[in-house]
DNA sequence: TCGATCACTGACCAATCGGTTAGCCTCCGT
DNA sequence: ACGGAGGCTAACCGATTGGTCAGTGATCGA
């Protein structure tokens, strides 16, 4: 119910991304696999669930996936390359420093909710990554996540806006470690009566990125000097 | 590998903890389920496996526990009990404010890792959350865990240490996101060469605290050249 | 128009799944 | 010494698993 204010934020726009080398077919089992997978796991579904998903017989989908194993791979490939291109997208307006860093946190956190399908997929993988290939996809992906972000922060370090001290990579794993997090816990934290913010993404990236940039450490009270 | 860096803080103590009221048969079942649930998720482990690696048949682990489902729900509870215990153990020393959040989030590290099994069954729930009970069970101990540490922050808002204007759960979202990030990805990390941390949660959670307390952002009128 | 290729299907397979049953063995109170 | 209870097991059960195979029907270049 209060899931739609997680929902798009741009409805749907025709994307050139989409792959006409795949038969139609193949597709539709591709995005019923990834739907289940997403949901419940890899062992969790069965090849029969996802042909009766896709409206397909079982054989057909061994038609088109070699195994399911390899089907799961395909399935994480196009969630890999797809969050990429979202990554790869991400700007991060042109106010200030602050301003950027905070369109940049919400905007990150969006893409998540936006492909909330792909998240999980990359979420469960980062879990046990114990398969050898899909690590790989799974790191890579994280890896531009990174770069991406690390590079916006480094910028501002240079111009003097940002602390030198704290290294870019740290920062960067604090935005996008929240932001996975309450991806990924937002509805638990729901149940609890005290985090408004739960249901409410906008208040709560502003409130990290006002965490992000300032501390919580109070600078009026006369402090007395730490260490 | 590296991985001696994670290990026991403390070694191991006689723990008063041990229900005696399980038999010991139950209780090799319940280590062995907790170890492969933890590791690779409840419908990829067959009760065949939890019995192998137990040393007993698979007919005596349904000897113990009606179906596979209650002998999951009994290794989370298990679970769930255990970290709770931890949880109420923590101490945030008597340094400063500062000192005592630096400190609290080093520890509730330790013990992420430390009981990593443990982290790893909770952190799987937290993944999917359709099911009723269990639902109920990750739900309560990540309430403790907030609740334990929003405490300690409201007692330092109070005293006028931190800001006020942020609010204190948001503040423990931050901080037990950031640890379960850590723990959850630092193995994928540590690949990414830039990342020092990675490899070092000491110097983690130092960095953490840091931007935790004081924010990223470049005061200049500031002098108080400590650090 | 032919024939080859293609997407697609129902029927089938061995293996494994969660779960049951009958019975063995040991311990323990009487 | 005995008998019941409980820990434990091998053998078994129907259902489901990932995967195979022979065959059907449509499409399409020659």
């Amino acid at each position: 119910m209060s899931d739609i204010i997680f929902s798009q934020s741009s409805p749907d726009k025709p994307k050139a991304t989409t792959k006409p080398s795949i038969s139609s077919g193949a597709q539709n089992i591709l995005a019923a696999a990834e739907e289940l997978f997403a949901q419940q796991g890899y062992s969790s579904i069965s090849i029969n669930a996802i042909a009766k998903q896709a409206g397909v017989s079982k054989a057909n989908v061994f038609h088109h996936f070699e195994t399911k194993e390899m089907l799961y791979m395909a399935v994480l490939q196009n969630a890999s390359t797809e969050m990429s291109d979202l990554i790869a997208e991400l700007d991060s307006g042109n106010g200030s420093a602050s301003q950027q860093i905070g369109h940049y946190a919400r905007q990150h956190l969006q893409n998540l909710f936006d492909k909330a399908r792909v998240t999980q997929l990359i979420l469960r993988e980062l879990q046990q990554g114990d398969k050898d290939e899909s690590f790989q996809l799974v790191r890579n992906t994280l890896n531009k996540n990174f770069t991406s972000i690390v590079n916006i922060i480094k910028k501002f370090q240079e111009r003097g806006e940002f602390r030198q001290d704290i290294e870019a990579a740290m920062i960067a794993t604090v935005l996008i470690g929240c932001n996975l997090f309450y991806f990924q816990t937002h509805s638990v934290l729901d149940s609890f009566p005290e985090l408004a913010f739960a249901k409410d993404p906008d208040n709560y990236c502003k409130q990290l990125t006002d965490i992000l940039l300032r501390g919580i450490e109070n600078k009026n009270a006369e402090d007395r000097g730490s260490s």
